[in-house]
DNA sequence: ATGGTGGGTAGCCCA
């Protein structure tokens, strides 16, 4: 069995606290962080370390964004993508227990794409939707079993939002958003296993913004982070869940972390 | 319709 766990940290020095909180309540064999918001020599190698998490890939930034996967089990690091083009730090891919005994597993943080969901006006928007474009490239050479996690910054369905009308001109979770991640699942056929063990119409958030308070009373939650395998991969996710209480714990991410287990 | 909070880091950018 291996356990594998994805969450946006929101930088991983402040939040060490937590993060130490989880690897020792839930033990995962593998944790992918997003926005560590560090440089991998500034990484808190020592802390891992202490925990048994030894094996590390850290593609890391001054400042912002930046990922990172570290492992009790074995890794070897074999690619960094720009799915940018522009230098940011949001994907490092690594091979989990050696060729043709593991699986590849992907760590990638999309863009937010900023607050106007029309690229003639936000550049960022426009950006966001082109690295979906060319990580839609890729995903079409795909040929080994393949795990890609992380935060994807889109909910695709209506239960992956608090209110589907109320957030269709909001990014995350436009049509065009949505459909350009569709084609993205369609080049490589990606399971979305979040959503193999919570089926929808079933509420399921992963997110909650740090302006809205009452979380508890409102809820206004969205997906944003996901877990997608490669077809063959995904028969052999036997457990998944989301650990929504981490949102709660002191100085906490406004994301909380995804887990899947798997036989392989 | 607006502004709301949080993190990194040095006058704002990013989420």
């Amino acid at each position: 069995m291996v356990k594998i766990a994805s969450w946006n940290i929101n930088s991983v020095r402040l939040r060490m606290p937590i993060v130490e909180r989880f690897l020792t309540e839930e033990a995962p064999d593998v944790l992918c962080l997003q926005e560590i918001k560090t440089i991998e020599e500034a990484f808190p190698h020592k802390a891992f370390d202490a925990l048994g998490y030894t094996h590390r890939a850290v593609h890391g930034m001054k400042g912002y964004h930046g990922v990172a996967t570290v492992s009790r089990i074995p890794l070897k690091e074999f690619s960094r993508h720009d799915w940018q083009d522009n230098g940011e730090a949001r994907h490092v891919g690594v091979e989990l227990l050696g060729p043709g005994k593991g699986m590849i597993l992907e760590n990638v943080y999309v863009p937010a794409g900023g607050d106007e969901p029309d690229r003639t006006i936000n550049v960022k928007f426009g950006q966001k939707l082109d690295f979906l474009e060319r990580m839609t490239r890729w995903a079409e050479k795909v040929d080994r079993p393949t795990l890609i996690v992380g935060d994807f910054n889109i909910a695709p369905l209506e239960s992956d939002v608090w209110n589907h009308k109320q957030l269709l001109k909001v990014v995350s979770h436009t049509p065009i958003e949505v459909e350009t991640l569709q084609r993205f699942k369609d080049a490589h056929g990606w399971v979305d296993i979040g959503r193999e063990h919570i089926v929808a119409p079933e509420r399921y958030y992963t997110w909650w913004s740090y302006r809205n308070k009452d979380r508890h009373v409102a809820d206004r939650g969205r997906r944003l982070d996901h877990m997608w395998a490669s077809p063959e991969l995904a028969k052999q996710a036997v457990g998944h869940s989301v650990l929504e209480a981490a949102r709660d714990w002191t100085q906490p991410s406004d994301h909380v972390p995804l887990v899947t287990e798997f036989s392989l």
